[in-house]
DNA sequence: AGTTTTTAACTTGTCTGATAAGTAGACGTC
DNA sequence: GACGTCTACTTATCAGACAAGTTAAAAACT
């Protein structure tokens, strides 16, 4: 017998307000329902509303103001407050993930300085060059998908499935896709110097090259994430 | 003039609660204390602690489940789930396994090396010393798990849930008992004193040597399997 | 005795209504 | 105009209740 899926009230609360944004048109930056027209609005009491908003607060979607409301978050402009709020519940998982990036992606990059083909060599650069491209544009969602995709192809190019399986899961290991650290503006610039780096080592057919400037790459992310978090 | 950060409740309910599971011991799986005992513990209402833990859920924390209670997630085992299906579903060939094996489990060493306790160097050591005892029985079958229960053990000593996790899934995903190398009557004697080395450097706090001796084991054990599939 | 049913004691889920605390605008005073 | 006070709104937190899911011991039955 197949259970069937009973949802919390705060899940339905959760879609009915992702509705009433869309509907009722509210933009990026406006003043929500309080909670009480909530409450009226969708005949709930306000803990399970409130529990809706705090989890839509979490996942990036409103930003609340304590005495002022529920705003509807800014998605263009700075995604950058619920990243921090997730790095400071997640601390410690953070640095354990790079350090287990750390341990794997600089000896990929080394091995793909010397697996690599020319076929591999252009689809990384083409990654660079989109990268560049969205970067200009300040498309941030694309931005990490290009990174991510950058690691993804890199791992490939080694020519070992296993080692890229688990770069693909490594690089997808994220709760949701808004954690990266392209959402601190300056860490834009170094990614895209650093990328730059990696894949020329990699032409270049220089293993150690290759090693280090992932290490690099690796170890001023996460110093430029934790130093951001120090707010 | 910089704006004092005032935090929520909640949010210190949420470093309390991390405190709590790393302090008190919690695993991965295991059922945590309840609403009503951290409301006594903390000394705070109900509601802030359901906010506390309705964030603690988003974010892949714990787990809640009505009318049983609150769980520890074990995170790094949703993230690498796919990497595990993959290898699963997959046939690797044995050196890129090894080539993995050989990126991973040095630099876990030397992390071990850093961050064992007495508790984990006593149970690498008792590992050992059973595992020298069915060789002494030929119990091949208890000679791969406890060379297994090796790596596993050792790379919980360095502490990092990630690191840990994905160790126990390379050491279980792949077939693992059928392409031991502890099937090569010499490799015994060998893995005997390999593993020794790599705990007598862990023991001495010897990051390199710890790296080295592994390096060397994992070698040693492919070079003694592909020999031994030439004949 | 062995099995089934009932009960009781836990758990999380939701509701109600109160108070504290932050914010912003109205209003009067100087 | 500048400055305080008041007030009405907001979110933050609290306390206590009942509903609903779970589990295991107690009770009832065979």
């Amino acid at each position: 017998m197949k259970p069937i899926r009973k949802i919390r009230l705060s899940e339905s609360i959760i879609k009915a307000i992702k509705k009433m944004i869309v509907a009722d048109n509210f933009e990026p930056g406006d003043k929500f329902y309080s909670e009480n027209e909530l409450t009226k609005k969708l005949q709930v009491s306000r803990s399970s509303v409130r529990e809706a908003i705090r989890i839509l607060e979490v996942t990036g979607k409103v930003t609340v103001r304590h005495g002022k409301g529920v705003y509807i978050t800014d998605t263009n402009a700075v995604k950058l407050q619920p990243f921090i709020d997730w790095l400071k519940t997640n601390e410690n998982s953070i640095t354990d993930i790079f350090e287990v990036n750390l341990i794997i992606e600089p000896k990929a990059a080394a091995y793909a300085a010397q697996k690599a083909d020319s076929g591999d060599i252009r689809k990384i650069e083409e990654i660079c060059t989109q990268f560049e491209s969205y970067a200009k544009h300040k498309n941030t969602v694309e931005m990490i998908n290009h990174d991510r995709d950058f690691h993804r192809r890199l791992a490939k190019a080694t020519k070992n499935p296993t080692l890229h399986a688990l770069v693909e899961s490594m690089t997808s290991s994220f709760p949701y896709g808004g954690i990266s650290s392209l959402h601190i503006p300056e860490r834009i610039e170094k990614t895209i110097h650093e990328h730059r780096s990696i894949i020329k080592a990699v032409k270049n057919r220089d293993k150690e090259g290759a090693e280090q400037a992932m290490i690099h790459h690796l170890e001023n992310a996460l110093h430029d994430i934790m130093s951001h978090m120090n707010i």
